[in-house]
DNA sequence: ATGCATATACGAAATGGATCGTATATTCGG
DNA sequence: CCGAATATACGATCCATTTCGTATATGCAT
C-alpha cells in the first residue's frame, strides 16, 4: 500500500524545513537561508537537492533555467515517522514516556498558555 | 564543566537500550536481543560495543575472559538531548508542537490511564 | 592432550552522507 | 557580440558507520 517512506537525513531536513516555510524556493533562496546558519558552499547545497529530488523528496519545476523546488513529503506526516521512530527507538514504544521528558525535562520549556493548549487537546482525547 | 556529549549512531542507540534494560549484560546475551530485531553477525555486535567503549560510551569490566558491559550514558539525559534535537531539526524549537503530535498524530497511541499520568504533571507544573 | 566452542582483537571492505572542484550552458549588461 | 555572473550537472574525495572475515587466546569435555 503506503509509498514506501523515504528518511530524510539531517542535511536534508534542514532543506526541507526551509522550503516547509517558503513553500517553493529555488537553489540559491533555500542556500541564503542555509548559509546563515551553516557554513557550507553553494554547489554543495545544490547536490543535496538535487539528491532529494532524485529520491523523490522535492519535486522541482525545470521549464525554467532557474529551476524552483518544492517539498514533495508532507511535514506533518515526516514528523509523525520520525517522531514514532524515536519513541520506539529511545523510548520503549511509550510515547507517554517522551511527552513526559518534553514536559518535564528539568528545565521549563513550556509555557503556560501551551499548557492550556495541551490540556485542551487531552480533555478531547479523553471525551472520546 | 560539561564532558563533551557523544551522540550514539543509530545502531549504538539500539545497543544501549539494551543494557539500559538489563544494567549488565555481556556482548553475547546484547547480541542475542539485538538478532531478534535485527540479522547481524556476532562480531558485528563486538565490534560496535568496543567502538563504543573506545568512544565512552560503556564501560567494561575485563578481569574475566568475557568482558561484561555496562551503560556509560545516562538513559534520561541521552533522551534529553536527543529529543532536544528533534525538537529544534523537527518542530521549529517547540516543545509543544512535537507533544501535540505525540499525543494526536491521527491515531489514539495514548491509554486513558496515561493521560491522567500526563493531566497530572501538568498540573503540577501549572502550580509553579 | 586434543579438539570444539566461544571469547576478543583487528583489519578491511562496503555503504552512505557531505563537501566541493570543475565543466558546461544560459542570461544579461554594455 | 563579448564577458561576467549565475545556473545546473557531474565526478571525486573525505569521513563516519556498518559489516564481516580471520587471527588468536581461552576454557572445557572427553
Amino acid at each position: 500500500m503506503g509509498a514506501k517512506y523515504i528518511k530524510p537525513t539531517e542535511s536534508e531536513l534542514e532543506i526541507l524545513n526551509i522550503l516547509w516555510e517558503k513553500e517553493t524556493a529555488t537553489v540559491r533562496e533555500v542556500h541564503e537561508d542555509l548559509a546563515r546558519i551553516k557554513d557550507v558552499g553553494y554547489t554543495t547545497t545544490l547536490k543535496l537537492m538535487q539528491i532529494m529530488h532524485e529520491k523523490g523528496l522535492v519535486k522541482r519545476d525545470e521549464s525554467m533555467r532557474t529551476h524552483i523546488y518544492q517539498p514533495a513529503v508532507n511535514r506533518a506526516k515526516t514528523q509523525k515517522h520520525l517522531l514514532d521512530k524515536m519513541i520506539n527507538s529511545l523510548f520503549g514504544g511509550s510515547s507517554t514516556q517522551l511527552i513526559l521528558q518534553a514536559l518535564g525535562g528539568g528545565n521549563q520549556k513550556v509555557s503556560s498558555e501551551e499548557l492550556e493548549t495541551i490540556q485542551t487537546l487531552i480533555n478531547n482525547l479523553k471525551k472520546q
